[in-house]
This record gives C-alpha cells, sequence and structure tokens, in this order.
DNA sequence: TTAATTAATTTTGTATACAATATTTTTTAC
DNA sequence: GTAAAAAATATTGTATACAAAATTAATTAA
C-alpha cells in the first residue's frame, strides 16, 4: 500500500472548465472513466481538482462521490477522501457469487418473459463482443462483455434487479482489472452463445447450468490467492519461523 | 395527489436542537422513524426542518437524504424536496418478485453453509415474531418479520446480498404500510418455521418451494390493483362514456 | 545521514450566503 | 364570488467561507 496514488486524469485534453455541466452528467462521466481505466484502481479523486475540471464546486462533486460510493465503484475514508475502489479478493469472490446467485435467478425469469426480440439483441450484443475481441480491444471487449448481462437481466423486467446487475456486473470490471491473470479466454463468447441457445430452447436447468460455469470461470481465470500478500513478503525473506519474526526485532 | 403532505414529526419529545450527532447516526434515526411509520409515506421532508431537529445544517442532512434515496426508501423529487416513498403498485410487485429470485437463492446458500448456530439464532428470530403477534404489537411484529429474512440472508455470508436483502425488506416495510388489506394472517410464523426446517432438513428443493409461497402469499394479502385509480374516479362519476370525457370542459 | 518532532500546507467536513425554482398569498379583472 | 395574474414567501441548488483533520515539508537531535 505505499505506492503513492495516482493523480486524477480524467481527460487529457479538457480544458481546466467545463461549465454547465449537471449532476447526473457529472456521474456518467466518471462512471465511464473508472470502468473504462482511464482511473485506474487506487486513484485519489480530490473533491477540489474533480470541481475545476467540471467547472462547479465541490458541493456537487460531492454528491457524485456519494453516489459512486454507494454503489460501491469509489470507496469514501473519514477524513481521507475518496478513492476508485480496490476490491479485496474477499470482496472479487463475493461479488462474484453473488451475480451467480442471482444471474441463475435472472436466467430462470428470463425463459419465461423472453419475446424473440429480446434474443435478437442478445444475439447482436455477442456479435459485437465477438468483434472487439477480434480485433483485440481489450478495453471494449470488458464493456460489451457486461452488457450482454446487462441485456439479459433486461428481459425480466424488473428494474430493482437491473439495478443491482448493473453494480454487480460495473464492481466486476474492476475486479478484472486488478485480478485478471493473463489474456482473456476467448471462448467467453461462446459461453454467452450458448446460454442463449438453452433460453431459446427453454432448458431451464441447462440454462442455469451454463450461466453459473461461466461465472465459475471467469472467477477461476482470476488471480485471488493473494490475501496474505504480506506474510508472502515474509514467507520469501524470512529465516525459519517466518511470519512470526515480525514481533522480534533483535536478531 | 392533492392531500396534503404531513409534516415531519420524527420525536415529538425532541428538543429543538440535539447538537452533535453524526452522519450515520442521523441516517440510522430517519431510517428507524420512516420503518416505524413515525414518518408515513409521503411525508415531505423538508431539509430545514431536519437541520433543526438534530441541530446541524442543511448540508449534512442533505447527504442523509441522497443515502435514503439511493436505498428507495425516500423519493428526490428535484427542485421540489425528498419525501418518504410512496411505491407504487407495480413497484411493489417488483420488489416481491425481486425478493422471491434473490432469496430462494439464499435459501439454496443456506442449506450449504448452516451452521447450527445459525439455525438457533432463527428460531429464536422466529420467537420474537410470534410473541409480538401475540401481544398484537403490528409495528413490531413488520420489524421482526423483516428480520427473519436479515438473519437468514447473513447464513449465506455475502455481505453484497445482506446489502440487497436489507434493501428489499425495507422497501417492503413501506409497502405493507401502503397497500396491506386487513389484518395480517397469523400463519406467517409458521411459514418461517417450515422453512428453518426444510433448510435442517436439507431439502433444497422443498425449502425453496416454501420460501417462494411464503412471498407470493404476501403480495397475495396487498391491495395492488389500484394503479388506475383516478380511471376510477372518472368511472364512478362519470357519463356513458368514461374517462375519455376528460378532456371535455363543458357539459 | 537518519529518525523524530514540529511547522506549514493541503484537503476534507460543515455552516452559511446567495441564486434559482416552487409554492403560497395577494391582488385584479370579470 | 370565482378565476387568472402578480407579488411575496419559502425551499431547494450551488458556491463560498471557515474549522478540523490529515498530509507534506522543514527543522532539530542523535
Amino acid at each position: 500500500m505505499s505506492r503513492t496514488a495516482p493523480t486524477v486524469a480524467l481527460k487529457q485534453s479538457e480544458t481546466p472548465t467545463r461549465k454547465g455541466l449537471h449532476n447526473g452528467q457529472i456521474y456518467e462521466e466518471m462512471f465511464a472513466a473508472i470502468l473504462e481505466q482511464r482511473l485506474a484502481p487506487g486513484t485519489k479523486l480530490s473533491e477540489d481538482t474533480l470541481g475545476e475540471i467540471f467547472g462547479v464546486s465541490r458541493t456537487v462533486i460531492r454528491a457524485v462521490l456519494q453516489r459512486l460510493a454507494h454503489e460501491r465503484i469509489v470507496q469514501i475514508h473519514p477524513n481521507r477522501g475518496a478513492f476508485v475502489s480496490e476490491p479485496s479478493p474477499a470482496e472479487a469472490h463475493e461479488v462474484l457469487q453473488a451475480r451467480r446467485l442471482i444471474e441463475a435467478g435472472i436466467v430462470r425469469e428470463a425463459i419465461r418473459k423472453q419475446m424473440p426480440s429480446d434474443m435478437e439483441t442478445l444475439r447482436q450484443s455477442v456479435a459485437a463482443e465477438r468483434e472487439s475481441l477480434e480485433q483485440g480491444d481489450h478495453e471494449s471487449w470488458v464493456r460489451l462483455s457486461g452488457n450482454f448481462h446487462l441485456k439479459l437481466a433486461a428481459i425480466a423486467k424488473n428494474r430493482t434487479l437491473v439495478a443491482y446487475v448493473k453494480e454487480l456486473v460495473s464492481r466486476t470490471s474492476l475486479i478484472i482489472v486488478q485480478y485478471q491473470k493473463g489474456n482473456v479466454s476467448p471462448c467467453s463468447c461462446d459461453e454467452h452463445t450458448q446460454i442463449i441457445k438453452a433460453i431459446e430452447a427453454r432448458d431451464e436447468e441447462k440454462a442455469v447450468e451454463l450461466m453459473m460455469a461461466h461465472l465459475k470461470a471467469c472467477e477461476d481465470q482470476l488471480n485471488l490467492q493473494n490475501d496474505e500478500e504480506k506474510a508472502d513478503l515474509f514467507s520469501i525473506f524470512a529465516k525459519p519461523g517466518g511470519r512470526a519474526d515480525k514481533k522480534r526485532r533483535a536478531v
């Protein structure tokens, strides 16, 4: 944690002040900036700086930061400021588990409420995914991949559930940025396609199974074992006795 | 909607100012006041008045109201102010549907992760419910009944899911206040007891079935058909032609 | 030079002031 | 007396000012 947080750099091309931006617009811009990785996890979000950038006072920036904090994309440390969230491995597991639970239910609901146009929308979404993957545009792929899950959630026609899925997908993006090991496996598009097919076939058990496996695979592609980061440092450098040596100063 | 919103009356015994309250404490007090029906749905939450009551400036009241708004317990109309939410029938259905989806999943997870102490906690929760029901304390019953679902969610050991269930339970309380027809059926405690038994027996399908039926019964006890309130007024008073008459002024 | 302490600066938390919008009351016309 | 228009009032939205806390820089001692 000793690395210094990078300063906020929302848009390099930005003129110092851009007046007239409303609360919601500023939220959208910051939300996009975080998910598109222009603002990396851990970045400090200074109220003054952001106020200058958007040409508004700290008052309105504060409201936006609180909204982002409620959505878990930003973390507020009292008296210290707001930072782009750095989800812990435990939190990452929690988010993926919540997604399996909720999206399994959404798949069931989608099977009941599906319309042909919904399925067409989903197929187009996967097509866009595949294109971004072929072009090697990793950033677009993360966004479009999440988009598929949002479109699927929308079929359930439940604004509350859509809001929850949106939140979970956003958090997943932050998690991927932090913990994805190597390149993403290109089979993800195919998994989405298979889910669509199972929904169309109204095969509930199979569709649920595919969705759970898909999200589990997503989690398995992450590096989530470094909860003991500091302990590892000790085990790497320490003499026999390991982290217990931490307390002993002499020797 | 022509009925005037009642003014805020948080605690009759309250002295005009009570200094030193922190952000989170004010949130807790307002949250409790709304769920305990001391603040009825539709009540206007004036920033000045609340600031006076809690002995803080509008700045901090504003933050609390925004937090409550994000949790859907309060609704903010731009330039008009904050009001205790009055969920529409459509929203009520949405909330109960989301609960069925999420709590069905929670039941499955609880079956996997249950510990003996968890089950004991649940049984105690139901005991408290039954007591409040026997004493005819309806307000306590609403709170304790929601509490059972929260305790159940906690077994899944997932803070995100607990937060979602907490939000949904709160919204359900507001919904019950608005739409519950007659007295609550006293079988609700028994339904909770049955769910506990099914979880202990690790009978996943039965436990899920019971939870879904329980929440469906809860929804069925509500009066949710008055989405056409205004239209009804017209059909009640109007001459043949019904609501189409609305536009015509003469005659 | 390093470590600890102190001072200076920066940044957040809260109150207040003013502008913009709603609401209420009063006035005016029919 | 009722309805519309205008003025007055009250309330929200935003900017700014000041206090409290944290961070950074400077100073001092070992």
